[in-house]
RNA sequence: GCAGUGGUAGUUCAGUUGGUUAGAAUACCGGCCUGUCACGCCGGGGGUCGCGGGUUCGAGUCCCGUCCACUGCGCCA
């Protein structure tokens, strides 16, 4: 059966060694990960967490070692005791990292054995997420997302080392809070001791990082988990991590400044790669107005163009009633699209449907002029005034969407990213970042209809537009700030407010009366009368960071346990039905109870 | 909550107009093989066609319902 560990240490990890190693007696511990068994002479790929090394074993050599690995399968775990050697001339294997030597095998020790896997663990295979899911340790030990979680860890490395030479303490706050209704759901947890109440899992550390810049420490940070309980997407999952910090004395370009270092300095000890600070900044209206949405992909153009005063007056009358009715016309002009094809416009046109666009207008720009369903609705002037408008010249495609001002942006950004990727715009190694700074404070939620919090109930207008609370908060902008990457945001934060008045006036235009922000936001409202000081924070979502820095395309392959998009857990079967004792101690009793 | 895609061997997939015993590759098992590296050669075993119902002489295939996974919309201060 299997052999015992006994006294045997481990003196290297498979992936280190090198022909720098030759001659050395070494000893190595790791997972099969593929045995070629030529009748005599036997190979092993032995593979740990850095690696994979060949182990060469001959029946001459040592016949005890080889008649073991005759009875060794896959995902078995070994320990070899051998001698690094240099592959026989031609056998290099340039291939691999460790491709110019093996190990010459002299003693062999079966630590365990494996049933035979569910899936091949090599880099190549493709399994269905579900699989790869149920049995995740397996999953895990494929070196894909080994390689992703080795650089997650370097990511929180690199950021605790950094703030800590900041000057940043790291503090722990609650994760058994109190709910807050605004924003998010909560996910709950029924107290026992208190029957009938529950707990929140903290949707942020928001208020208690606040709470600790009134208590004097004035640099916090914390990579810390938050919660929230909505539905999932590839970079959305119910629970999270945040890098969260909190500064004091502090405005605007202070936190941007040293957070953008803080990523400069990630991206160089994890991925090598050197990124320019100071970064970009434009504002939120600008990037609306350029990119139609606030969180642009600046590694192409494609920009939006406005083509409203041009349309008002227009021949085409989908054109100019939406510019009438207070709506607007723009275009996008993706040059050399011409080509494409009746489907490939059907294509597009049913992508901007999903976010609300009534169709895509399109033209192609040919030799004999206007290839287009709508050239026959303008005048010639018209169309030399579009032309020249958006730059149009032979072979490029016009599409535009006219619509409401925010269904015109949305579709029509959307579609800017969608070329992006249909075009192989957005190499996945260019990094482009850009601060949006400037956002509205509040915006009008037609359904409650009442003001709500852009950003949050706690961030504070700009300076200049305190005026405008009183008469025109809609139009206020926000001290607030969204760090933009590759065109997803993996950042942001505000100054807070930091005056009791001006937070109270902030309820009072989202709505929230007294009572009501008393006994939901009471503490901090009475933190800010004791000499709170002014402050300001940022947070990042450290799964999405290393999902770009990894180049994944889903947040699971940067989770070691993720949730499916029902938030479940296919490997622990979370959540799952509990003891009708654990139920009545915490005084709940269920509407409706599954069948056992 | 909604829309789309998918679910057939351990895995990845094919399966025509509803028609013989549901196939391939790979994995697995056995045999052979001393320089392979996704080793090779020979042989073998392996299927609740997601689940439930219906139409039919006959359903992997058509219809209804349902479950699961993924992508997106709503949602996510």
């Amino acid at each position: 059966m299997n052999d015992k560990l006994g006294n045997w240490k481990r003196t290297h990890y498979c992936g280190d060694l090198t022909s720098a190693h030759i001659g050395s007696e070494v000893c190595l511990m790791g997972w099969v990960q593929r045995r070629r068994d030529h009748g005599g002479l036997i190979f092993i790929d032995l593979r740990d967490r850095e690696g994979i090394a060949q182990l060469a074993l001959d029946p001459d050599r040592d016949p005890e070692a080889h008649s073991k690995a005759d009875k060794i399968r896959n995902e078995f775990v070994i320990a070899i005791k051998g001698t690094i050697s240099p592959r026989p001339e031609g056998t290099i294997n340039p291939k691999m990292k460790t491709g110019e030597i093996e190990v010459e095998v002299s003693e062999l020790r079966v630590l365990n054995t494996s049933r035979t896997p569910p899936f091949l663990l090599d880099e190549h295979i493709d399994v269905a997420e579900n699989i790869r899911l149920k049995h995740r340790y397996l999953d895990l030990r494929r070196p894909a997302l080994q390689k992703n979680m080795i650089l997650r860890h370097k990511v929180t490395r690199s950021v605790r080392t950094y703030l800590d030479e900041q000057g940043f303490l790291e503090i722990e706050t609650p994760v058994l809070t109190k709910s807050t209704p605004e924003g998010a759901r909560d996910y709950l947890v029924p107290s026992r001791v208190n029957g009938g109440n529950f707990y929140a899992l903290p949707q942020s550390p928001q208020l208690f990082k606040q709470l600790l810049m009134v208590s004097g420490y004035d640099r916090y940070c914390q990579i810390v988990k938050c919660f929230r309980d909505e539905d999932l997407r590839a970079d959305r999952q119910p629970e999270f991590t945040q890098i969260d910090c909190e500064m004091s004395f502090v405005d605007s370009n202070d936190v941007i400044t040293v957070m953008e270092n803080m990523i400069a300095r990630i991206f160089k000890e994890t991925v090598g790669v050197d990124v320019v600070t100071p970064m970009d900044r434009i504002t939120y209206a600008e990037a609306m107005e350029r990119f139609g949405v606030d969180n642009p992909d600046l590694r192409f153009d494609l920009e939006l163009i406005d083509l409203s005063a041009i349309s008002a007056n227009c021949g085409f009358q989908v054109f100019a009633d939406a510019v009438n009715k207070g709506g607007m016309v723009k275009a996008i002009n993706a040059k050399g699209c011409a080509t494409f094809s009746r489907k490939d416009l059907d294509n597009l046109t049913d992508f901007v449907k999903i976010y609300g666009a009534k169709g895509l207008a399109w033209v192609k720009i040919t030799e004999n002029g206007w290839q287009s369903p709508i050239a026959k609705f303008f005048t010639p002037e018209e169309l030399e005034q579009i032309n020249q408008t958006t730059g149009a010249e032979v072979g490029d495609l016009l599409m535009f969407v006219a619509d409401t001002t925010n269904i015109t942006n949305e579709a029509l950004g959307r579609l800017r990213g969608h070329l992006g990727n249909k075009l192989g715009l957005t190499d996945k190694k260019v990094f482009r970042f850009v601060w949006v700074t400037d956002f509205p404070l509040l915006e009008w939620d037609e359904e409650a209809q009442r003001h709500a919090a852009v950003h949050h109930p706690f961030t504070a207008p700009r300076d200049q537009d305190l005026a405008l609370l009183d008469s025109d908060p809609g139009s206020a902008c926000a001290q607030a700030y969204d760090l933009v990457l590759n065109g997803s945001e993996i950042g942001g934060g505000s100054i807070r407010i930091h005056d009791q008045q001006i937070q109270s006036k902030m309820f009072d235009l989202l709505g929230i009366s007294k009572e009501e922000a008393r006994e939901k936001f009471g503490f901090l409202l009475d933190a800010l009368e004791y000499g709170a000081p002014p402050h300001g924070g940022l947070a990042f979502g450290l799964d999405r960071l290393v999902m770009i820095l990894t180049g994944s395309d889903s947040i699971r392959d940067v989770i070691a346990f993720p949730k499916t998009q029902k938030a479940t857990c296919l490997l622990s079967d979370a959540p799952g039905p509990v003891e009708e004792k654990q139920l009545q101690e915490l005084s709940i009793r269920l509407r409706t109870r599954k069948k056992e």
